[in-house]
DNA sequence: GTCTATATAATGATAGAC
DNA sequence: GTCTATCATTATATAGAC
């Protein structure tokens, strides 16, 4: 079942190519893919897998540090982007459709490696949020890292869960399924983003005294009221 | 390693108590808890099972009937309030707590209960949108289904990945756990709500005119100009 | 209804021939 | 380096005694 793809170029050791067949099968069939399919899509057999990586765990960590490896290298090429942005991109560019995939069921199953790519996505967001705040087209916070940590899960987050209602998180159709899911969040996203939803700022101003430290003398749980909670969110 | 609660109060029948038992092992240590893990925690044989449900999955299925049908009668009893206010005040209800990690176990692994779920906080967040949108608190939407489909992935796949983030979805220390992650949230989420991230309403205002569907006689694919794509969801 | 013992299938890993 | 054959483990599901 070898296809012919960048991925299985003849130049690649095997090693390469057993690695590259095993990044492709996690994400097209999820990181419970066994090691026999795995050598099965290489063309190889299955104890080459353990000859070459020792057990599957390594294999996966190999998996890992390249997916990040290739995505480091392709952050480093564009222009900076949200999440949900670099994530449609890559779904549009055949080299990197699979990786995208790969990347949203690294974060959606939350080991180390996705915990590395979100912790990554944060960083660029944080960056690229103060830019716009110094260019004058994004309000600042008052918590800027706060902010870009919650932009980041919900947006990244928010994209798991409607990807999971279309229902395929499935190579094939990815790219079609990514398309309508933009066409589906475009709207609310805008407007939450340039709009907000609540009407007026009470609950905002009654909330930010509460964000201070309490002052030396006040021991945490001593406070008299409690601060509001949000409303929506 | 019988634990007393109300699981396992004794004028339970057997096959309550098991799938009460299941519903503990799934959200404490995940869907693929064993037969024989779920049976042991019950204080039975394994072979009970098969006997009472048939197979694992059929014990899956009426767990995720019962958690949906619990969660229903307790929507019943309080006050609408959106997914995330809903989920953490069930951690903070003893009776409530193992429910909202199944839940959440459910809508992360994006099977049926879990889009069942998702769509079930859907419908009740229009609801409450629409509620306060006719108490003059919450803006109008452009399209609100589509909204509150938004708001409602947005929110709650956010706490999922800031839980991955904790790291531990671990029902021991949920309870504190959502505690510090609502005090994460709460100031970026307010200022999103309220004050947006945007600072002019152009990138939306573009947008607004690609809304409505292409009169007849254009043909999709024909227009002459592409929508603006959001700047930063 | 409940148990023990067992069948069956799949997985990761190993050993040794070539 | 690559293969085949096999082991050891674990899982669900079954069969039949009590």
């Amino acid at each position: 079942m070898r296809t012919t793809t960048l991925s299985f170029a003849a130049d690649l050791t095997t090693r390469a190519r057993l690695r590259n067949s095993a990044i492709e099968l996690f994400a097209t069939r999820g990181f419970d893919a066994s090691v026999r399919e795995i050598a099965a899509h290489a063309g190889v057999s299955a104890g080459l897998i353990t000859h070459h990586f020792g057990s599957k765990e390594s294999l996966r960590l190999e998996c890992d540090a390249e997916v990040l490896r290739q995505y480091s290298v392709m952050k480093g090429d564009g222009i900076a982007l949200s999440p949900t942005q670099t994530i449609t991109m890559m779904t549009e560019l055949d080299d990197h459709a699979t990786m995208a995939v790969y990347i949203l069921r690294s974060v959606r199953e939350g080991g180390a490696a996705g915990v590395e790519f979100l912790s990554s996505m944060i960083e660029e967001t944080l960056t690229v949020m103060e830019e716009g705040v110094a260019a004058g087209v994004i309000r600042p916070s008052r918590d800027p890292r706060a902010r870009a940590k919650y932009l980041v899960t919900s947006s990244l987050g928010g994209l798991l869960l409607q990807l999971t209602l279309k229902p395929a998180l499935d190579l094939a159709d990815m790219r079609s399924t990514m398309r309508e899911l933009i066409g589906d969040i475009t709207l609310p996203a805008l407007e939450l983003y340039t709009e907000g939803v609540l009407t007026d700022r009470s609950t905002l101003d009654e909330y930010l005294p509460f964000l201070s430290d309490p002052p030396v003398g006040q021991e945490a749980g001593t406070r008299t009221s409690v601060p509001p909670s949000e409303k929506t969110a």
